[in-house]
Order: structure tokens, then C-alpha cells, then sequence
DNA sequence: CCACCTGTGAAAATCCTGTGAACGCAGGGA
DNA sequence: TCCCTGCGTTCACAGGATTTTCACAGGTGG
């Protein structure tokens, strides 16, 4: 959101943010060129901040983003106001002082409707390691050779590539695959961990993409078969690893982060 | 628009006309089931006039609806009345009394964000395999044989023929073929992947053109017959796919997923 | 060394798709 | 008006594929 309104931008966010969203939060015009970059759904954004600019750049960001979600929100208004950024392609037209669950909401609605004309949806394929994860294919794939994944397996792999590096929880993992909680006991997620295992070694047999954290969950971060995981030093260097972003950012400072491979 | 407030629509309809819009009257809920006929743009009404149906019935529109544009235009309301609108599915909530230039605006910005969403039609032919689909002619051929394809069927074929190589799911097959949410159960799609099947069978049988993804959908593909599909890594060729020609030594894209041919 | 977790393999329970046929509806022709 | 035909929808069943569940073995932490 671009807006200087602090309370209002504070506020928002508070609830944004307990309702799962990832926000940015902006005082000033971004250049649409970086709102491309950030892959954002919405942009909420008060024009007053924009100055004389305000129109054109209203007009700019959508027709540079036809698919990002576009609402304005501002004090006073007229009509005439109103109907040319509705016009420009703004989608939605608010009036201060609003309701920040009414904010929220009409974001929703914005982004729902924007995501359900892209039916490509998340198609952006991922790479890790030797793997290449398309989600158009509901497949992963090593030189073009199909994993034969099920729907359950390729969802797990997909939701833990995407948080590639991070440790997901039991629970996490099975509400963001299964879509409800898990039930106390239940052994699921380490069925599947256990048959995406299998399919990965047999395609990819010199990495290791799928990492256990005894008492907590798992960890997807591919790695090339030959580091026995004693002590990660802050990557000396990786054989190859050519989209690999963010390698050193974090120092996995945890316990121990034992890596048994699987065999 | 459904509403009763006769100078608001009367305005609204002479403005509307002007802007070569084309729209429709009613004083009363009208059944889902024939607002789909109607092949809606968006919809604009007053829940006011619904009663205490209001809610059931934008839940149903809504969600019987996902690509239509749901403008509600009401008097007083809370915000959680809105955010409750919102949530369930409308686009945008107007107050009454509103400009009706303004809510012209909005509804345009609501149907703007769902047209974009289609593709635009080209009704460019498609040609996949021996096959070659005319959308001028709602009929697909081999050799210059007419497959004999009924209405529904030319669709769904056509559908998945231009989105040749993705994986479609049911309910997205189900919602652009048929024009609405697919009904939970509804095996509609799998009846007329059969039907296709069987006349693709018979006029191109060296062909499979429709492969399965369990617990998915449907992909388009055309292969070759006889392609046993252990590893195939032809040149490692970019998908750019500008439009689909002869492609009688075309490489199929990737490994197999299960393709059971019916036999 | 003990309590807990996780990996494994296979059986059991579910779910999904292919298929053939019945049903209802609307248009055309007699 | 009645009958016939084509088309889309719905049903029920069978054969598989996929998910869950179990019991047990082996590893981990304290």
C-alpha cells in the first residue's frame, strides 16, 4: 500500500497481516517497473500522496499491471473524481475515513476476481537443484523426464519448494496441503515425505532436496550429494546451483539439523 | 439490474442504452439458472428488494457465478453488512443515493476485470495432430472429414486445444465450457471426454489426443501412437508454441503421466 | 537406558475415472 | 398434435489408482 496515513497504514497491516497477507507498506509513488518485481495481488493507494502525479500514475500502474488489483482510497471526492479512476482502471474507489475490515475485504474481492480470470494462476515453474517444478503440469521433472507424481505428492513438493529453506511444521504442511488440520497422530505428511523421497532419489539420485528436523517437521533445500552435513559453513561454494537465491542469508543457527539421508 | 427503485433505474437504463450497453430490467430475485442464459456481463442489484432471501441469494449468484461482475447498490449499510457482501462474493458495494454515472463506472471496472480474465476469442483455427479445429465452422477434421462433433463437444475440444499442453482441472473445464460453477459430483466433463475420445479414435486412431491426470483434470497433447514413453529428450526446445502447426515429427513434450488409451 | 520420533512396507479403505445405458427435453416433420 | 431424433444430463457399476492406517524397526535426545 501507498499511503502516509500512518494510523490507517498501521492498522491495516495489524489485521493484514493476521489474516495471512504479506504487505509492503510505501509512503511514496513506486515506479511501476518495481510493483512488477514485488508480484503483488492489490495495490491500495492513496492519491493525495502522489501529488499532481496522481492521474498519471494511476493510469500507468494499470496499464502497465492489468492484473494487479487496484483500489484507491482517499479522503474527499467527487463523482467526476471517482469515475475517471474507475475509468483509468482503477477497481475500486474508497472514501476515508473507511473501516479497515471493509479495506480488507474489498481487497479480496479485487484480488479474487483477478485471480480467478488468470487461470495460469501459479504458473510460475520452480527450479531447485535438478528439478524443475511446473505447476501447469501438476509435474516435477528431471531433464524433461516426469517424477509420475501424485496430485498429494506434487502439492507437498510444491508447498515445501516454495519455502524452500525454511522449516515447515507438521501441522503447517498438512492444513496448507490437506486444507484442514491434522489430526493428532496422523502420520500423513511422512507417508508422502517418504514416497517423494523415493521418486526423487530414483530421478535425482546425487541430491538431496527433502530435509528432516527430528521433533518438528521438514525443510526443502536442494543440495548436491557429497556434504555430509557436519557444519554448513556460509557456502563456500555450491558446484552449481544457477537460480539458487538467498543461500548464505540465513545461517541455519538451529540445533543441529541432522540430515540423514534417507538410506 | 434487479431493483425497484424506478427513477434509479430509469436514469441508470437511459445512460446505460447511451453507452451501448445492453441491459435487462427485473423487480424480483431471478433463479440463477437463468441468469446464466442470459449470458450477463455483470449484475447490479439491491439486496433491499431480495428480502430476507438477500443473503442465500448472493451467495448462490455468486458461486454459481464465479465470472460474473456482482455490483451491489443498496441504502444504509454497516460495514460488516458489507464486508459480509464482499466476502460472499460481490465485486463492490454502492451506497444509494449514488450517481449513476459513478455506478456505471464501477460496474464497467467490475466487467473489465472479468473480461480480461477470457481470452479473447481469435476463433483462429487450431491444428493439433491429423486434427485440424475451425471455430468457424464449430467443427473439427481429419483429412477433410468432419468429425460430426455436437456443440458441447466442439467446445470442450476447442478449449483444450488451445490450451494444448496444460493440465485443466474439471471445475475450470466446467466453468468455461459450460459458463458456470460445476456442481459438486457432476461428471458432465468425463461423459464428453469419452464421446470425444471415441470420435477422435475413429477418424485419426494412430493419434491420442486427450491424456488423463488423475485426480485432476484433462490435457491436451497430441501424440503419436506408438511412443512408449520411457525417456524422450529431443532437443531441449523452448515452448514457445506461436500457434500449432502440422506437427507430423513434432517431439511430444514430456514423459508419459498416465495416459490410459481407453484399452 | 528410556521415552519419543521418524522411516518403512504393506494391507485396508477411499476415491476417481471409464463406460454403457436410461432419462428428459426441445426441435423438426408428418 | 403426436412421434421421432439428436443432444445433454444423470446414474450405477467395475476396475484401478491413490490415500490412510497400522504395526514394527531403527534413530534421537536427554
Amino acid at each position: 500500500m501507498i499511503d502516509t496515513d500512518s494510523g490507517f497504514v498501521t492498522v491495516l497491516a495489524r489485521r493484514a497481516e493476521a489474516a495471512g497477507w504479506q504487505m509492503s507498506q510505501k509512503t511514496g509513488p513506486v515506479p511501476p517497473r518495481d510493483l512488477v518485481a514485488m508480484k503483488l495481488n492489490a495495490l491500495l493507494v492513496d492519491p493525495a500522496v502522489l501529488g499532481d502525479q496522481a492521474w498519471d500514475y494511476l493510469d500507468r500502474v494499470a496499464s502497465m499491471l492489468p492484473d494487479l488489483g487496484l483500489v484507491v482510497c482517499t479522503g474527499r471526492s467527487t463523482v467526476a473524481q471517482r469515475v475517471r479512476g474507475l475509468r483509468l482502471g482503477a477497481d475500486d474507489w474508497m472514501t476515508k475515513p473507511c473501516h479497515p475490515e471493509e479495506a480488507l475485504a474489498r481487497l479480496e474481492a479485487v484480488s479474487r476476481r483477478r485471480r480467478r480470470g488468470r487461470h495460469e494462476h501459479e504458473a510460475a515453474p520452480l527450479a531447485a537443484g535438478e528439478l524443475e517444478i511446473r505447476p501447469d503440469r501438476f509435474q516435477a521433472f528431471v531433464r524433461d523426464e516426469a517424477l509420475d507424481l501424485t496430485r498429494r505428492e506434487f502439492e507437498l513438493l510444491y508447498l515445501l519448494a516454495e519455502e524452500r529453506g525454511q522449516v515447515l511444521e507438521r501441522e503447517q504442511i498438512y492444513q496448507r496441503v490437506w486444507g484442514y488440520a491434522m489430526a493428532h497422530g496422523d502420520r500423513s505428511v511422512d507417508v508422502f515425505v517418504r514416497k517423494l523421497r523415493k521418486k526423487l532419489e530414483s530421478f535425482s539420485p546425487s541430491w538431496t532436496y527433502i530435509h528432516t528436523h527430528f521433533g518438528i517437521g521438514y525443510r526443502f533445500d536442494p543440495e548436491p550429494a557429497g556434504i555430509v552435513a557436519e557444519e554448513i559453513h556460509p557456502a563456500p561454494e555450491q558446484p552449481e546451483a544457477p537460480q539458487a537465491d538467498e543461500p548464505a542469508a540465513e545461517p541455519p543457527s538451529q540445533a543441529v539439523h541432522n540430515t540423514f539421508t534417507a538410506g
